[in-house]
DNA sequence: ACGTCCGATACCCCACGGGTATCGTGTTGA
DNA sequence: TCAACACGATACCCGTGGGGTATCGGACGT
């Protein structure tokens, strides 16, 4: 008799209908059915009467109905005192500049959903910082992306994604399904901010770059060079593009990884449950 | 947070140690530990202080720990409540007369501890009935052994039990050891009551019956029987037998079954509830 | 008589909750 | 001071249970 059961139950004896309460419930019908039935036989007591237009509560159930509505309030309530119990928690959150419309949109609100009580604030990091602040403490976890120095950073890897070159769509080789790193020697890349990761600025860009290369500090300024100057500049193809522009696969470098990160001597339970919240939010 | 890990919580808190905790819950140290951190992700909240010599509640736990003991007593009471509500149900469980004892002594009272508002009545059959009154409608569910007929009868096999031909340990044949059918052609059997199950019959005998077979209607006057006349008869060998009597595996006769069986048409979930006790306690 | 709608059943598959073995660390006692 | 110990944490394995899809049987309502 857990508390998901009775979940269950209270649904099916609302709806009086198995097929819809599964659907409040955002399941399917079968696995509800053999649940209230485990649950019946678990208490030896039949809760339904079976219809050929629904079920309807028996005394037992309605008993148990009564009952359980305040049983799951509570529990509802201890959740709330236990969580308002640790004070007013605050989670900082890192987040790559082209991320964060991902994060602020769904994760963060999902993450609150679970933890109202929780003040979640968003730090979006520019491309100089591939830690998106991990790094230098100033956030909790992050959401960014590999390669960067993760000694002390453990991650957990959300999606992958293949990574190509960005390039004005009347560049020569813009029609092209792939190109390899070799084709791309001698063009002018972007530059990213001092001080870099170096795995991070070896991975994003090419090894061309000169006095005329721009440095780039967002997503957007790197289409920006592109677009202006036909600098190249490596980006994940899932990247909506604007006209005038294209990303070409490249065929020699392995897909860039969205990570959960956080510090790896972190205990904090708070940011165990962000990275649960992101893997089932990416899950989908 | 299912009733479970507040369970395992509680048990935790109470002992200020995950070992001892675990001891009390029939369960070993890691998964516990694990399932109190589970328990403080979801909540994002840490509840113990780790410590070299055990566990302390953070203020967060103690918050959890003073509510949940309320929220459990309640589950509890629920529980009893809508068993109370179904009224003093009664079932009667068959069952062989020399499976009784291990039914009386362990499984009813494992179920009983399920069930305490129920009346359990134990109905003992001869071998004159294989269905231990399934069959007439006299019980609701039975531990009987195979083979009967089973149309409109649903079973369960809880054990596989090899059977051998019980004879005189003065036997020509007693020191064998196995035998075949063909073996005991010609020998004189014990004769079962009239209007047995015929398959039963032909299992729990030989051929071999005259004017002069004893009917038998208890295993222990099986075994009178072969003390006393030589006559054969059928067994379990996992049966105690008395001085004098020994059991020689019939090489060409399959193992008996024994058996949980219950109406196909029976939709109790008492009946349901007593078929899962008799797994798990014969599963031990 | 047949189509429709309900819950029940059969079967598959992955996640989770159990287990054992081992580790890291803080305490303790020789 | 250092070795032995004790406790919780971790890594890994495995079986069960709780999800899913496909399908059945049976009761209404045309």
């Amino acid at each position: 008799m857990d508390l998901r059961s009775l979940r269950y139950f209270v649904a099916v004896a609302e709806e009086r209908h198995i097929g819809r309460a599964a659907g409040r419930l955002h399941m399917t019908q079968p696995p509800l059915s053999r649940a209230i039935r485990q649950l019946e036989d678990e208490l030896g007591v039949i809760l339904f009467e079976r219809t050929s237009k629904g079920v309807v509560l028996t005394p037992a159930g309605t008993v148990l109905y009564d009952e359980t509505g305040a049983l799951l309030r509570q529990a509802d309530r201890i959740r709330s005192r236990v969580t308002d119990a640790a004070g007013t928690a605050t989670l900082a959150v890192g987040t790559l500049a082209d991320a964060a419309e991902q994060v602020g949109g769904r994760l963060v609100p999902l993450f609150r959903e679970r933890h109202p009580h929780v003040n979640v604030t968003i730090r979006e990091s520019d491309l100089g910082d591939p830690t998106a602040g991990l790094g230098a403490g100033l956030v909790d976890v992050a959401i960014t992306r590999t390669p960067f120095d993760n000694t002390g950073i453990a991650t957990h890897v959300l999606r992958s994604v293949p990574v190509g070159v960005v390039m004005r769509d009347d560049d020569p080789l813009a029609r092209r399904a792939s190109v390899s790193s070799a084709e791309l020697a001698g063009r002018r890349w972007v530059r990213l901010p001092d001080g870099s990761d170096p795995a991070w600025t070896a991975y994003w860009t090419g090894g061309g770059q000169d006095d005329a290369s721009p440095t780039v500090r967002t997503i957007q300024e790197c289409l920006q060079a592109a677009l202006w100057n036909g600098t190249l500049a490596v980006a994940p193809v899932d990247q909506p593009l604007p006209v005038g522009l294209v990303a070409v696969p490249l065929s020699d470098r392995s897909p860039s990884d969205l990570v959960v990160a956080w510090p790896k001597t972190g205990r904090s339970p708070l940011v165990r449950s962000f990275v649960q919240v992101a893997e089932n939010c990416w899950g989908l």
